[in-house]
DNA sequence: TCTTGACCTAAAGTTAGGTTTAGAAATTAC
DNA sequence: GTAATTTCTAAACCTAACTTTAGGTCAAGA
């Protein structure tokens, strides 16, 4: 066999755990780009395992898939990524994941105040419109609890 | 006015901030009952706009509709909630809420692991099957990054 | 060679959490 | 009393992230 002819979908999904369909559908969205054989079957380096795994894991910061497309865009894409290479685009996924427990934590520490004096309202409170993981057709801030800020 | 007619729809979505269709389709998921006017109409209590408020709180915290049914469960049917009851059922939310920022922490960690060494190696990162949020149809523990635990 | 399993595409289905639409009835405002 | 709002129901539509299905094609082994 020659050095090169790639891994077929089903053992790229073997070797990621993903389904063959995911990965189908993570062509489409632009993340993954395979080759094909004589036969028109796609092929992949093996390169290609630490990408999608890559996709898994920034998902679980909970990255939205253009989002993901956007950090791997960060990739060399004449050459197989280095560890370097990885490192450098992993920097923004950091970032990421550090506002988002920061927001949890404030989030927990509201509520740990509300929690202290029973009282759940909202001047004490605080837990207003925390724009965790953004809410498309947002409506601006709101105010919990029960508790309007009239008088 | 009687003391208590109730608010419509329309009240409750601007004390709340929510849509009023939200507010319809989270009665129909079961986690606010209102009763209905001479003429069929929705009426709500005070204490209502609290309880949409735990809703849009427990939303953030990464709850899904139907657990946020079972928490509201917590509260007592037959009289308004007090404090006390509130703060009675924030105490599971607080449990949730830590757990979540357990996870991405120890995420957070193992990815600066990473960013250190610039491998992104399973054996040392360790990035794998951290069940954040409960992925449905999952489909086991991952090996992640590429490596494969063989020889 | 032949058969079975892996692969192909396109389109439809799925779940969560809602929004939008349509046509009708109830309320409120003047 | 009438016009303008609200509200009502049911059903269709929406996005994200996939899966399933249907009808064929490709590849590998006995």
């Amino acid at each position: 066999m020659a050095v090169s002819e790639g891994l077929a979908i089903g053992a790229l999904a073997q070797r990621t755990g993903l389904a063959v369909s995911a990965i189908r559908y993570y062509e489409a969205q632009g993340l993954i780009a395979p080759w094909r054989n004589a036969g028109g079957q796609r092929r992949y380096q093996r390169a290609d395992i630490r990408r999608l795994s890559f996709v898994m894991i920034a998902q679980q910061f909970g990255l939205t898939l253009p989002e993901i497309g956007k950090v791997l865009s960060g990739l060399p894409g004449n050459r197989t990524p280095t560890p370097q290479d990885w490192q450098k685009i992993s920097v923004g996924l950091r970032d990421h994941l550090d506002q988002r427990i920061d927001t949890l934590t404030r989030l927990r520490d509201n509520l740990d105040g509300c929690i202290g004096c029973g009282c759940l309202s909202l001047p004490k409170c605080a837990l207003y419109n925390p724009d965790d993981r953004a809410k498309s057709k947002g409506s601006g801030p709101r105010y919990l609890m029960g508790d309007t800020p009239e008088a």
